[in-house]
DNA sequence: TCGATTATAGCACGATCGTTCGATCTATTA
DNA sequence: TAATAGATCGAACGATCGTGCTATAATCGA
């Protein structure tokens, strides 16, 4: 990894604070170049236009989250702990630095109408997010946890579900009562899945 | 109601279907003037401000929403079937004219990290469609169609989790099959609130 | 140490934005 | 008909934005 290389990588990071305490659409070559105390060609240098710029942070955030969430569940065993350490992470991803928005939901509603290389990245990014959490529930039937007839696209939907809807309600009503609904709701899932 | 706001609802009403296929950022005074053919100063002496018109912007949209979800399902008979009805109509509210994005969810998104006004907005009217979706869930308790003891807030938070779930599948996964899941899924909740 | 590559800065451009102001057009009312 | 009020317009402002061009400063290989 070269210095140029090193220099986009902490510009992404910032980026990315940005991004979860201000909207993407927010995040603009001038904005960020003041944010990182450059100019804005100098910045512009970095990316070769606003598009490529925001298909990098979001790029950069997946790569982040990709690790926070899914890779380092990694380390615990198989199956049910896991997947329970992934969902524990995944929430926990928005309460850092005194929450923030989601990126990729942030992305997807600003980038909605817009059809085009970021829309379709950020469709790529939450289709492989899903798909890690599909995985991770395959294998809890795979262990043995979770009932062999299991439709896990629909157990995937149903969890998926729970934590989008957490993202809305802790933005909603009072952070500790939507966070404990949370858990129940989880929990009656989990059993659902286990008989 | 006199012709100036007459004019006004019949711009508003454009608002929102800007709003629905380019977020709302997007909805700037220029645009929108453009839209409805006026000129920006023309436009502007309707809201007065870009907040204001943002602002006004959302309550339409609450209005609408009132009425299409919640109002035209007291048509029906009230407990299970209104409830049916409303998830329906819910659904189904977003993808009328080629779908579009939730009005909602693209202005708590977009003004999420922008304290004021129409974030307080946003808040207030997400709080009272989730409130108005707990009434509907309450009446099938009185009914005798949900079980005595169960916990409404929290199959609430189960049902428009589901919902707020569908959007984002919508939008990355196959229509057909999100939808499927949604009503298998649905209907297994509406089963175990019943026993 | 010198030459080349690379990172960054400065400046200018056209576009778009929200907002203001004064003028004009329209419709109502006395 | 004349006066008035309200709706709309055109033009202009300062800001901000993305982007291109050119110059300078820093880094590194020979």
């Amino acid at each position: 990894m070269n210095s140029s290389t090193e220099r986009t990588h902490s510009i992404l990071n910032t980026a990315l604070g940005l991004v979860r305490n201000m909207g993407f659409e927010s995040v603009s070559i001038a904005s960020l170049a003041k944010e990182v105390g450059m100019s804005k060609s100098g910045l512009f240098a970095h990316f070769n236009s606003k598009e490529k710029m925001h298909l990098m942070i979001l790029d950069h955030a997946a790569d982040k989250f990709a690790h926070d969430i899914f890779r380092i569940s990694l380390k615990s065993k198989r199956g049910l702990p896991r997947l329970r350490l992934i969902v524990k992470n995944w929430l926990s991803w928005f309460q850092v630095n005194g929450g923030g928005t989601c990126p990729f939901l942030a992305a997807a509603v600003e980038y909605d109408s817009r059809p085009g290389l970021v829309k379709d990245r950020i469709q790529l990014h939450i289709g492989r997010m899903i798909k890690s959490l599909n995985r991770s529930i395959d294998i809890c039937v795979e262990e043995g946890e979770f009932v062999n007839d299991l439709d896990t696209k629909k157990a995937t939907y149903e969890i998926y579900s729970l934590i989008v809807g957490q993202l809305v309600y802790l933005r909603t009503i009072e952070h500790k009562t939507a966070s404990k609904m949370f858990k129940i709701s989880f929990e009656e899932l989990i059993n659902r899945y286990s008989v």
